[in-house]
RNA sequence: CGGGCUGUAGCGCAGUUUGGUUAGCGCACUUGACUGGGGGUCAAGGGGUCGGAGGUUCAAAUCCUCUCAGCCCGACCA
């Protein structure tokens, strides 16, 4: 007897599902300003080991956090001409507070290039003050008419990382160091996509950069989600901004800088490229509830069991969620526990109990089996591994179907109605970029032939890979 | 800014053409019983300024005028 699916099939339709999934997992909701979102328990707590693993590891690279206020006097914004450019359209602005009209209005914070450069250049007296590596986690908001929940919200959460050295060689390197240590390392390893890396075009640099580093990855139907970017400012902040240090041989020089930034966006990511028309699908090592033990029927000491199981999968240091609801019935309870895309689930019941057993099941494969009371936990570290893999593995062999080497614009056009397109950078050029766009096709990144950040755009065999983006 | 569409329960919708009892349906929700190995079954319930204002009428979700909000397409921008 077939049911009416969970959710919207994503072959149906795939931003029906994503909203689907939206509601049933219980991640997040509209607010009440259009564009805004507000972020549900089980969401937020996915957002919130995102947190602790990227923090984990910009502090690994010397970073260290700090915060600076929402509000920034609108003239600061000004004094970088490509900087205010790009961000005017999409400024919140105050112009009353306190019940009156105010001198000069303040925006809301869109970036903080400009408030964080004016500490800067307070901070920074000496070479001995360099590199000066700052991080905060705060909100900003770009006022956007197309929105959706997690991939482009007015208000969203972030962090973002603003550095300043004393050689434009030590900036390059720190932002090239924060996009492979930090951002690949967590995606690749945490979150199980296969991100490509890469530096932007000139059309698709950040306002007031002079090169933009990015994470690409490639979501279920094949489209394109920037995940993270690595700036290399040069000196354009620093000058307006007057970030200088004497050196050793006392002479005055301007600092260069860096600012990078990861947002609720890889929540859209992490969503789309490993959900399933069953919903969720969260690797192990990003997954709040890594175990759910399912109580199915509380019978013949099934509860005890399953309590006692938590206990121990919890001093394994597996984060394990006993699930002895009652009141709901086992189907209900397992598609839930689906929805929100828990990695392994331990069904507990009389049955099994009898012969000492419990049933495993792993949510990315849908597999069983069987295994014995005692001896269970003891196995669980070794399926979440299997699992975590298993998904980075399925995701990249989906990446790799998905790309095709063309050597043609019209090719190129053709691949990215289904995925990624890799062409020579000296075939399409910036021409060619704009001819593509017309079709909403953009440049998401351009890499050496091998997948690394080239050092330039004119070096030699550089490759554009192209696609339709979020 | 122009064109089109939609506002009815938390969500999704029917009812509007042709005005007429107490405004309906599915899901969700509450209570109880039986259940429980894949969204359980049965029974009994709660929940509505029909986007807002005004008008026509014995009578308006339904007709008229105005208005607000949202969505789509175009234009603008890149």
């Amino acid at each position: 007897m077939a049911k009416a699916p969970v959710l919207t099939p994503q072959a149906d339709d795939f931003p029906r599902w994503y909203q689907d999934v939206l509601a049933k997992a219980e991640l997040a909701d509209n607010g009440p300003v259009r564009g805004t979102m507000v972020i549900r328990p089980y969401g937020y707590s996915l957002w919130e080991r995102m947190q602790a693993e990227v923090d984990a590891r910009i502090k690994d690279a010397g970073a260290e956090n700090a915060y600076f206020p929402l509000f920034i006097p609108e003239s600061y914004l000004t004094r970088e001409a490509e900087h205010v450019e790009g961000f005017s359209p999409e400024l919140a602005v105050v112009t009353h507070a306190g019940g009156k009209e105010l001198e000069e209005p303040v925006v809301v914070r869109p970036t903080s290039e400009t408030v964080i450069g004016e500490f800067m250049a307070k901070w920074i007296q000496s070479h001995r003050d360099l590199p000066l590596l700052l991080n905060q986690w705060a909100n900003v908001v770009r006022w956007e008419l197309r929105t959706r929940i997690f991939l482009r919200t007015s208000e969203f959460l972030w962090q973002e990382g603003h550095t300043a050295h004393a050689t434009q060689a030590d900036a390059a390197a720190y932002a090239v160091q924060i996009l492979h240590d930090v951002y690949r390392d967590f995606m690749v390893d945490v979150l199980a996509m296969p991100v490509l890396i890469g530096r932007k075009t000139r059309q698709e640099r950040f306002a007031g950069a002079i090169n933009t580093l990015a994470c690409e990855a490639m979501m279920g139907d094949g489209k394109a989600l920037q995940m993270g970017t690595s700036h290399e400012l040069g000196q354009n902040f620093a000058k307006v901004f007057d970030i200088a240090y004497q050196d050793a041989e006392g002479t005055q020089q301007t600092c260069w800088t860096t600012s990078w930034g990861v947002s609720t966006r890889m929540m859209g990511g992490l969503i789309m490229c490993h959900g399933d028309d069953a919903g969720l699908r969260i690797p192990p090592r990003l997954a709040s509830t890594q175990v759910v033990v399912l109580v199915i029927k509380d019978a013949d000491g099934a509860a005890e069991a399953a309590g006692r199981l938590v206990d121990e999968l919890r001093a394994a240091g597996v984060r394990a969620k006993l699930d002895a609801r009652t009141d709901t019935s086992f189907g209900r309870r397992a598609t839930d526990w689906e929805l929100k895309g828990v990695p392994v689930r331990i069904e507990v019941g009389p049955r099994d109990l009898a012969n000492g057993e419990v049933t495993v099941v792993r949510r990315d494969t849908g597999e069983k089996s069987q295994a014995t009371v005692d001896g269970v936990a003891a196995t669980i570290p070794g399926v979440l591994d299997a699992v975590q893999a298993d998904l980075l593995g399925a995701a990249t062999r989906r990446r790799d179907e998905r790309t095709a080497e063309v050597t043609t614009i019209d090719e190129a056009r053709e691949a990215a109605q289904v995925g990624f397109a890799r062409i020579p950078w000296a075939t399409l050029g910036e021409q060619g970029e704009a001819v593509l766009a017309q079709d909403a096709i953009t440049v998401r990144c351009l890499q050496t032939p091998d997948g690394q950040v080239p050092a330039s755009e004119d070096e030699p065999g550089v490759v554009a890979v192209v696609a339709r983006a979020y």
